[in-house]
DNA sequence: ATAAGTAGTGAATCATTATTCATTCTTTGT
DNA sequence: ACAAAGAATGAATAATGATTCACTACTTAT
């Protein structure tokens, strides 16, 4: 027998899957999930169309993992910010400065599969914040509620202001990307969550 | 010359019209605008497919419409309720109490055309909770805050808390039709958006 | 009854795309 | 160099479902 798997090939593998996987993520970036075209997606990539197949069961196996992976990243920021010092009223503060960038995925409407995975992702954030609340409660710094319903709200209010219809900032990519911009946004939303949580105003 | 609509004609075609629009309503409330098809609900109305299309220009136009009549009477219960006597704070307290069933379908992803009138629908709610914050500032019992902003935070909590996939209510139409239940959900909301806003614990 | 015009029909068409798979190209070990 | 195996290809297929349109059935006015 000949041909056995060696690590260049493997490299090689993983390389094409990766630029399948960033072209993807482009074409949902500019045009949302609905009209990322895999045929599009694999001439940009520069493969063939079955290729994805190689690489991917379904287009919307793919999609679900273009989801999971840019969700992961802001997930774990919020996290980390909920992990560290301080009271739980001003964690929590801290973590909702935290997402920038994802919660434009949550907004869009999807396949199943991704469907599945935008649940998770919000359910993740909230599990954090219900999470963060009730310590919040049992340090005192936080009066008692449900902290469940309040952590749904808290996701709520937030995605509907940072990427909703409604929401006051243009939903391109790349400005809701960058650091440090739409301050005072983030400062009302966060005011309002605030009150929401500890019916103190600041 | 021979045939001219007679009021008897146009009586038989408003029927026809409305059967499509009620059965249209049912298959979307069933399992959303994505999989509503047209030969169903043609079927549904006991109607050709093809008559769809004498009384709506596409699929599109047909799924606006029914998006605006669910819409519009909600809507206006919200428009009612803050309309009416009490000072600020109590006026708005009872809007957020209004909206029952349509909120299900702001969730829901859907055509470019229906889009827009999701856009349009979330705008209404949010105008008449802007104007209500405003009016609650200037009576004095509202702090002084970005009313436009608070009011995107609103429609986002409320929205997310009684539709998004982290309801806890069922999505299923018939119960979050009915009047009365899930009051502890909705008092939670309520408080708070209420402490959102005021910033006052109660 | 007849003619003119409108409404209704639904099988056929058209358009769109995801997915397949027979074939070609590469890599690897001997 | 060769054969065995896998990887890549992309034209062809398949599936879905909206929309059309040639035709029939009905309504109306004379």
């Amino acid at each position: 027998m000949a041909y056995r798997e060696t690590e260049k090939m493997r490299q090689r593998k993983a390389e094409a899957r990766k630029r399948i996987v960033d072209c993807t993520y482009q074409c949902v970036a500019e045009g949302g999930f609905r009209s990322a075209r895999v045929t599009r997606i694999a001439g940009l990539a520069g493969v063939a169309t079955g290729t994805i197949y190689r690489h991917f069961e379904s287009r919307e196996d793919l999609f679900a993992e273009i989801f999971r992976l840019a969700t992961q990243r802001e997930v774990d920021k919020v996290a980390e910010a909920l992990a560290s010092g301080g009271n739980g009223a001003e964690r929590l503060e801290r973590a909702l400065k935290g997402p920038q960038m994802a919660w434009s995925l949550i907004a869009e409407p999807v396949d199943p599969k991704v469907e599945e995975e935008r649940l998770a992702y919000r359910k993740a954030y909230a599990n954090l914040f219900e999470k963060a609340i009730r310590e919040g409660i049992d340090e005192g710094c936080i009066p008692d509620q449900d902290a469940c319903q309040s952590s749904t709200c808290l996701v709520g209010a937030i995605a509907e202001s940072l990427v909703g219809p409604l929401s006051p900032t243009q939903t391109t990519q790349e400005n809701s990307a960058t650091e440090d911009n739409n301050d005072p946004l983030v400062n009302s939303i966060i005011r309002f969550c605030m009150q929401g949580l500890t019916g103190t105003r600041r």
